[in-house]
RNA sequence: GCCGCCAUAGCUCAGUUGGUUAGAGCACCAGAUUGUGGAUCUGGGGGUCCCCCGUUCGAGCCGGGGUGGCGGUACCA
């Protein structure tokens, strides 16, 4: 290759942001998703799949400034200059859907739906460009008893993933509590939106930060280890111990929440209706055996600030596990939802209520291989069995061996290349493959075929010390007579087992 | 977005006050071994020292700017 070819040559990388996956992962979610589908299908929820590009509008998104795109989002222009984009979640879809479809789909329509979003932003550890979400949603039913469903599905969901009951716990909070302890506090009206949203922020860091933090959020503001300041909203002494007191209240009492929701809650009407529908929620869950250690209250819950119109939830794993420097961290959420009675309305006259739950899947990954569930153990992936070339003329000869395996319902297949057969045997090494079938001029003279069983092979090597001990031992293969060699396979195979 | 750290072979890293043709271990390929994965030995392939500009007789090394990666923070539908 000339220096001006090699200055040419495409560097081979992916994007930031974004990852491969092989074989051995693929798996492994797959399993996982399966255990999910299944939970979800036992409540009734059918399958959904939408396509990965909306119009932009229809997510909700306002148009991209002219060849920009729009902030976090993955825009581009159709030829007939529509823009269209990236979803990046499976709500906004399903809203569209819906909106779509209204008048042929059955109210309430349950349904969840498994697949990649998008985010044009910058990527941080375990945060990428690309990433799967699992969405199960009810769409048409205004009645906490839907809320309260999702919440149940998602506790059996994590507890058939073989999450502890006590490792996990789904909390709810709603946004209608929250605006009524701001209205309490006076900070009602469009002129606040802005200090609201700051309270909101503020609040969802109690996990993180501790109260000393919050309280910093909630008053001036507050400086980080890398000297970064964050603006606070400004509140005044007895507004932060009002807001302080509520968010921390969420310990249980035999039970019970230890804080007084409706006095707290007493001037404000939003705020009651919201209480009455958390403790409707928990109510409904407790009577279908969902009690507090699994389905809980907890104002400090806050979820994200767009679309949420009422009950929000959020899938907790409260285990413990070590950051790398060793400090004990608790694993934090892998879901979350609420309701948003808002969104399909966007396309329609009247507003149609809708609650749902968005399982972040590769986080929920993580967080199983932690607690070593078998559902994602790394299980070697089993390579197909390798059929060796050791005769150039005899290629149809191996290739008929090979179709006899795999019609047997044997994964199989013939060595691709010129290699000597030194190589072929590390390549089926590199496959991980159970078995290597040969036959060369020795065993084809005879009516044989040697099957080498490299699982039994690799464990006997370890014990060979010299070259000539592992020359004469040949471990682990045996001939058979060629017409028995799918049913001396497949008997070589169940012995792997 | 803001703050900090880093960038030399596929990977992990050496590289002298700035001085010839930039090294090691691992990995990869081949041979020793007529037809056998491991071990051992021998050999081989593989580099825009992240990029550009500057300083200098001379830059992997010094200076400026950029890009990328990592970490923190902010945002998170």
């Amino acid at each position: 290759m000339s220096k001006d070819e090699s200055k040419s040559k495409v560097e081979a990388r992916t994007p930031r942001g974004l990852a491969d996956r092989e074989a051995g992962e693929l798996a492994a979610t797959g399993r996982m998703l399966d255990v999910i589908r299944q939970v979800y299908e036992l409540y009734g929820f059918e399958a959904l799949e939408t396509p990965a590009i909306e119009y932009t509008d229809a997510l909700g998104k306002f148009l991209p400034d002219q060849d920009r795109p729009n902030e976090g989002v993955f825009s581009f222009q159709d030829d007939d200059e529509q823009w269209l984009s990236l979803r990046y979640d499976l709500t906004a879809p399903l809203a569209r859907f819906v909106a779509q479809n209204f008048d042929r789909l059955p109210k309430p329509y349950r349904s969840y739906r498994v697949g990649p979003v998008y985010r044009n932003e910058k990527p941080g550890p375990g945060r990428f460009r690309q990433f799967m979400q699992f969405d199960a949603d009810t769409v048409g039913s205004a009645s906490p008893a839907a809320d309260a469903e999702i919440c149940m599905m998602a506790a059996d969901a994590m507890e058939r993933l073989g999450i502890a009951r006590g490792d996990y716990v789904i909390k709810i909070n709603s946004r209608k509590v929250l605006d009524g302890v701001m209205q309490s506090i006076g900070l009602s009206g469009e002129e606040n939106a802005g200090r609201r949203l700051v309270v909101l922020r503020a609040i969802d860091k109690l996990d993180r930060l501790g109260p000393d933090g919050v309280r910093q959020l909630l008053a001036e503001g507050r400086k980080d280890e890398s000297g970064d300041f964050t603006k606070g909203a400004g509140l005044d002494l007895p507004a932060i111990d009002t807001i302080l007191s509520f968010s921390l209240g969420g310990q249980y009492r035999d039970g019970a929440p230890a804080f007084d929701l409706f006095g707290l809650l007493g001037k404000s009407e939003l705020g009651a209706q919201g209480a009455e529908e958390l403790l409707e929620i928990e109510d409904l869950a407790r009577d279908a055996g969902f009690g507090p250690d699994r389905i809980r209250i907890d104002p400090s819950v806050v979820r994200g600030l767009e679309y949420y119109t009422g009950p929000v939830f959020e899938a907790d794993l409260t285990f413990e596990t070590r950051d790398e420097k060793g400090h004990p961290v608790r694993f934090g959420s892998v879901g979350g939802g609420g309701r948003y009675d808002g969104l399909v309305g966007r396309f329609r006259p009247e507003n149609t209520p809708a609650t749902g739950f968005s399982i972040g899947v590769s986080r929920l990954f993580a967080a199983l291989k932690l607690i070593g569930s078998p559902i994602v153990s790394a299980r070697p992936h089993i390579g197909p069995v390798v059929v060796l070339v050791l005769d150039r003329d005899r290629l149809a000869d191996y290739q008929r061996m090979a179709a006899q395996l795999r019609n047997a319902g044997v994964a199989a297949e013939v060595y691709l290349g010129a290699a000597g057969m030194k190589a072929q045997m590390k390549y089926a090494d590199r496959r991980n493959s159970p078995l290597a079938i040969i036959q060369g001029s020795d065993e084809k003279a005879r009516g044989e075929v040697t099957i080498k069983d490299l699982v039994a092979g690799a464990r006997a090597a370890a014990n060979i010390a010299t070259n000539e001990q592992w020359k004469a031992l040949r471990p682990a293969q045996f001939a058979i007579p060629e017409a028995e060699l799918v049913d001396q396979v497949k008997k070589a195979l169940e012995e792997q087992i």
